[in-house]
DNA sequence: CAGAAATTTTACCATTTGGTAAATCCACGA
DNA sequence: TCGTGGATTTACCAAATGGTAAAATTTCTG
């Protein structure tokens, strides 16, 4: 009988295909699509390039896995926000996720980052499949609530633009952030209040 | 006699190093360091391989004068922010400036962009001599703002850095706007009215 | 215009890099 | 324990890429 789905994997495969993609997070977010290689990313996973190569179709097939898996990950935090939430305690909630994502999870911020600095080249056709409609869908719920007058008049769209924006601006401009503050400093704390402050007072502001 | 000054560079050098800048500024914005090669800068600037070397020593030599030569243009809004103008006023207006610098040059915001993310191995030393005095003079004045009560009172760091990543954001990320945003938007008109807002309510909040 | 200097092209080269073929090794179920 | 299929290594290769040498050409200067 012709079996359209592949047999489930070897402990091995299991195994192995989750050192290479933790490997190639390492490298990716460090070195950038074309910047990664396969002789870096078999280095850091410990094993030779044509065994990387026996579990991956090849750099790109890598590179895509990790951009998708990572989106589930990645749009969590947002799909979190309860609608049936205080707004402003929802989106203040939604921040500080968003900010602990950054701390928690640097290289995953930064090889998004990448991809989507050079053009979403390889995850475009995702962010229209994943990110839009949640996007659109909370932008609508955003909407709702200043429709009820439960929060001021803004542009739910750049507001969410403005949560990303600075909260992930911790990790993909990690080494300008070093640079700027004392050292010994823990960015996130600071961070955290910050944004705290700055957008509870715009919620506020009526 | 010996002479440590080169003489001063004949038409043809002026030109064909601006075009060769241009070319370059183009190539790794859109591809990072790593992905841009010498061929498609030298397609891009319409000058061969051989020739572009000859105006510079090499594709570290292309990136690292560009970079250099934008670091002044990029610091120049802040420069610009007068410590005898209104505080809430003056940071508004950088805020303008920084966002109208992300429409009109967002090649170079990609540029220093990607050179951030992978660690600034290029430009470290850069930051250290021009960025962050102008950053702690900057961050001074805002503490004196507001310990002269003309701000409510909030962390200049965070606040610049917030600055930074809500403006930068939207030629960044440019790949990921477009896809959230309706066709025929412009991103600018309602990051503009939305930042302004934005940063005002935090700046008057007390 | 003649010669020198600056500029550009032609023809290369060495290294890196993504990827492959085939031989070998090894785990595991019968 | 033996054989078989999965896993791994060895030995490669072709293309891409940063860079160079030297010839050829153009431009400038006296």
């Amino acid at each position: 009988m012709p079996d359209g789905t592949p047999k489930k994997p070897s402990r091995i495969q299991t195994r192995n295909r989750r050192v290479i993609l933790d490997a190639a997070l390492e490298v990716f977010s460090r070195h950038g699509y074309r910047g990664a290689t396969l002789d870096l990313i078999a280095a850091e996973a410990g094993l030779s390039k044509p065994n990387i190569l026996y579990y991956f179709d090849g750099k790109e097939d890598i590179h895509v896995t990790l951009l998708s898996q990572l989106m589930e990950t990645w749009l969590d935090p947002l799909v979190e926000m309860d609608p049936d939430g205080d707004p402003v305690a929802e989106i203040l909630a939604y921040v500080q996720r968003k900010l602990d994502m950054a701390r928690d999870l640097p290289r995953e911020s930064r090889l998004f980052a990448g991809e989507i600095l050079q053009g979403a080249p390889r995850i475009e056709p995702e962010l229209h499949a994943s990110l839009k409609p949640l996007f659109d869908e909370k932008c609508a719920l955003i909407s709702d609530w200043i429709t009820q007058g439960l929060l001021p008049p803004l542009d739910p769209r750049h507001l969410i633009f403005s949560i990303w924006a600075t909260t992930q601006h911790y990790a993909d401009f990690q080494s300008q952030v070093q640079v700027l503050l004392p050292p010994n400093t823990d960015a996130y704390d600071g961070a955290s209040a910050h944004l705290a402050a700055m957008f509870r007072s715009m919620l506020t502001h009526s």
